[in-house]
DNA sequence: ACTGCCTTGATTGTATGCAATTATATGCTT
DNA sequence: AAGCATATAATTGCATACAATCAAGGCAGT
């Protein structure tokens, strides 16, 4: 009976995807038995699968206490929203200058698409998320930096943050998907600097629709 | 006979100081056994910390292959500069904005240390290696986003990356050192573009020694 | 009733054993 | 002698066993 898939990474899919699906909900304990048992396996690949969670930051290790889903507060959401900002901003503009044909074309693809459906009467909201998501992976990849897919990776890979268009109402919606198609145009002019001003406002939507108002004054009310 | 430290973070901090000095080099195969011995532990709490070193980047796992200490090239090094840029001046203008006067005084402490180290006869380039270090680190602590700290962690802790000023001459010591000096100024003055533009110049300086002049036109000879 | 200690149960951390897989060495064929 | 197949050794991946640690509840003393 050949194995197809090791457990480790059949572990750590299926703890990312109950943490990402809020199956299994922030602070909750993650008790390395109970685990072992929902896969089929022992706790060995388990654990190495939390170590490597805990290192991506979705669960917190505590010595002798074992794997708690991590906890983010409205501070946690700003600061990293400040940081997608910065990071697929550069991306964009960076798509801009190093994409090619390919990438190009994909862009264009998935940003009509995305277009259309938002266009329909009832939204296949669930089909845009997925567009949304390939449509991010794809522009990461075509500025050719695969270090800044795993910095942005461990940003954006909270639930709260993946599902962020459900808040959208249809305004919202339809803002994105114009935000999209405005970015591919900007990449197949190869214009960095419209790239990176288009992301930025439409990362800044996101963040809006998430936390309120900007973050420009909170605190020091001394 | 209590545990003062647990094996997995001895097994963590032993490899990861053997890639830190060199003495684990890119490429090598890392065998648990061999590890768990060196550390005199078994091969499970090694195992769990090379999925940590994985996650972060420092070794790659092969499946039914082992560890291996990661390589890098000239390339990957000028992408983790840019990153580097990107998220050290950003970090260093958000200092400039939040940084309490505990954080202001102790960076002007570290700076001026280095300064006066640089400028004596032999000087000492593994104290200057230190100070640099935690000087960085109380910059993204004073800017307070931890997460950012995690990011830029993932990027420089690289051997090469780490041991840059090694690479710098007695002008280039100084150089490093006056813009710490400056740097701290501009954060003094709260004035988050000069401490931005700060920043960008002492990366791109470092970048410069490690990598030569820039990337500006790399490949793209159609 | 309340506090502090101890016992008990559950859980983590580590070591070890064994099957599966890969790398290396050996011998056979041409 | 070169190339391929096979056998052997080394190593990984996983499961299980056991010790160490932590949480909870009961019991004595005040």
């Amino acid at each position: 009976m050949s194995m197809r898939t090791h457990a480790v990474d059949e572990a750590y899919g299926s703890i990312r995807a109950g943490i990402a699906s809020g199956s299994l909900e922030p602070g909750a304990h993650l008790t390395a038995d109970r685990l072992a048992e929902s896969i089929g396996a022992s706790r060995t690949p388990v654990r190495e699968a939390l170590r490597r969670l805990a290192a991506e930051g979705l669960v917190q290790l505590i010595p002798n206490r074992g794997a708690f889903v991590s906890e983010y507060s409205a501070q946690d959401i700003r600061q990293i929203y400040e940081l997608r900002i910065l990071l697929e901003s550069f991306a964009a503009a960076s798509a801009a200058e190093n994409a090619d044909d390919a990438n190009r074309k994909r862009l264009r693809f998935l940003a009509e698409e995305i277009s259309n459906i938002v266009q329909a009467e009832s939204p296949d909201l669930e089909r845009v998320a997925l567009l949304n998501s390939e449509f991010h992976r794809t522009l990461i990849e075509a500025c050719g930096n695969p270090r800044l897919g795993k910095l942005l990776a461990s940003l954006t890979e909270y639930p709260l943050i993946q599902s962020t268009f459900r808040r959208y109402g249809r305004d919202g919606l339809l803002r994105s998907a114009r935000q999209h198609l405005e970015l591919v145009t900007a990449i197949e002019d190869r214009d960095a600097e419209w790239a990176r001003a288009v992301m930025i406002s439409h990362i800044r939507s996101a963040k809006h629709a998430l936390v309120g108002p900007g973050p420009e004054e909170q605190g020091d009310a001394a």
